[in-house]
RNA sequence: GGCCCCAUCGUCUAGUGGCCUAGGACACCAGGUUUUCAUCCUGGAAACGGGGGUUCGAUUCCCCCUGGGGUCACCA
């Protein structure tokens, strides 16, 4: 039975970067029909942001990473709060003490501090378990007292499900506490308890937990029980491509890219190639394709820079992909404050625009002139200084404006009509498209860019195009 | 510093010894689709970090170097 977890700590907003862990460990248990399991690591109350297990919780959601089992829907492995475990991990640490696989380490942390910057001097790695007690103070639990694992120094070799065979030498291993004086277990030791008891078959977990991985072992020995398999991720690096995406650096909150506008389908399917892909040209995947053909062994071994740029292509593919329906759906909540007008009308609207928005926060620039006048300003710079437009005399221009305007005013304002009299327009003036249609296009726009100048119009509707080719009448005089 | 991981166009990547005069996508540049911007189409520029091996033949296998990243907590 395939089982994985994304086991966060609740300090703060999921970005990119962990909700991308998620998505993987999710993908491999819905491959396999299985489970995937959210478990809060809570053990470290001073670090812990309020709010933040709800705010994981709605990013899993947003995504469409459906939880199995969590805080939200205990089953029989939880709680899954390891706050709400402690009995548990004190079982097992005793058990381990009467092992002789742990002990009391009454060394304070002033003193470790000491003998760490001792070893430093000496230019000597740091290693607890020279220093332990001969005989170990094998007493069950000290209140107060961290608990620390006695650790089995020995070379480790082992498989990871992405980087393929890791080894490393007995220096690497060592004493760890596994109990903080306050009670609490280190994650070090609860992940592991919690992986055993939940039945996880899969770790995957991103890369600053490699080093770790031989300590896990060694505890997993002590502890006699068998280790599920492990997978590592690389890191999702930051846009300059030097470090890890982090908060710190300015990654953004998953949930700001709800707020602008993203879709849960472009961001699943980025993250997704995101150093992964199943080995063809493909780059376009639906979620039911990604569990289809997603496979640990083909994520990549190295990190990936974060590419923001990509992500908005992707999100403007998926955006032209919507139906009338879902962008109308979609664009609700991203009107401007001035979009007053009925549906159909800012539909209409939408249907122009569908081709350009990124994300749908952009609505509000790109249709602004639809709901509220242009700015005679605006409208007379862009008529003096447009490309096209500089070289011809404002007496001209007002013909022109003026010959559309006698022109419109017997339209009647289909599509097929405007474009017609538009056209006919062009020949009897004797000009360009480039010229007149640039003139019209900032006559009812004001915007150095709007869509398709026939379709614009016929949105606009008859009464407000006239009244805005008049309004640029006068603007030139 | 010790240990560990990594290394193909600017970016995300294909490539598991010959199919590679190294493919795709984003971004960029040029042209086209009756104006602009966007879309779409066509074209272009753009990469195997260096040095040794192994081999008839290395982007692909091995070693060294270089470079990058991570980790060495009573944080996760």
């Amino acid at each position: 039975m395939v089982r994985t977890r994304f086991a966060p700590s609740p300090t703060g907003f999921l970005h990119v970067g962990g909700v991308r862990t998620a998505l993987f460990a999710w993908l491999v248990a819905k491959q396999a029909k299985g489970q995937f399991i959210l478990r809060i690591e809570d053990t470290d109350k001073t670090r812990e942001v309020a709010g933040s297990e709800k705010h994981i919780m709605e990013c899993l959601t947003w995504l469409g990473l459906s939880i199995d089992e969590g805080p939200d829907n205990s089953l029989e492995f939880g709680p899954y709060r390891q706050s709400q475990r402690l009995d548990i991990y004190k079982k097992w640490a005793k058990q381990l003490i009467d092992m002789g696989r742990a002990y009391v380490d009454t060394t304070t942390p002033e003193d470790l501090d000491k003998l760490r910057e001792l070893a430093k001097a000496k230019k000597q790695p740091f290693l607890y378990r020279n220093l332990r007690p001969d005989s170990p103070i094998s007493q069950p639990y000290l209140e107060g007292t961290p608990i620390r694992f006695k650790s089995e120094p020995k070379p480790y070799s082992w498989h990871d499900e992405v980087m393929g065979d890791l080894s490393t030498g007995p220096e690497v291993i060592d004493d760890f506490i596994i109990l903080k004086s306050d009670g609490f277990p280190t994650y070090n030791f609860a992940h592991v308890i919690d992986d055993h008891l939940m039945k996880i078959s899969h770790v995957i977990r991103s890369q600053e937990f490699l080093p770790s991985v031989p300590k896990f072992l060694n505890l997993y020995e002590a502890l006699e029980i068998k280790r599920p398999k492990l997978a590592t991720l690389p890191y999702v690096m930051g846009p300059d491509g030097k470090k890890k995406l982090s908060k710190r650096d300015g990654a953004k909150d998953l949930l700001d890219y709800q707020r602008q506008g993203f879709l849960p389908e472009a961001l699943v399917n980025f993250l997704a190639t995101l150093g992964w892909n199943d080995g063809t040209e493909q780059e376009i995947f639906s979620l039911p394709e990604l569990i289809a053909k997603f496979q640990l062994n083909k994520v990549q071994r190295s990190g990936a820079r974060f590419d923001e740029q990509r992500l908005l292509w992707m999100n403007g593919h998926y955006i032209r992909g919507l139906s009338k329906k879902q962008l109308s759906a979609k664009a609700a909540d991203f009107w401007p404050a001035t979009a007053k007008a009925d549906q159909a009308y800012k539909d209409d609207v939408l249907g122009l625009v569908q081709d350009r928005l990124k994300f749908l926060a952009e609505l509000p620039e790109l249709t602004n002139f639809f709901f509220e006048e242009p700015k005679t300003s605006a409208v007379k710079s862009l008529l003096n200084e447009d490309q096209q437009l500089k070289n011809i005399s404002q007496e001209t221009k007002q013909q022109m404006l003026k010959e559309t305007v006698k022109e419109l005013s017997m339209s009647s304002f289909s599509l097929a009509d405007i474009k017609e009299r538009l056209n006919k327009l062009l020949s009897q003036l004797e000009t360009k498209p480039a010229i007149l249609f640039s003139l019209v296009r900032i006559a009812i726009s004001g915007a150095p860019s709007s869509p398709e100048l026939f379709g614009t119009l016929k949105v606009l509707g008859k009464q407000k195009s006239l009244e805005r080719l008049n309004q640029a009448i006068l603007g030139l005089v």
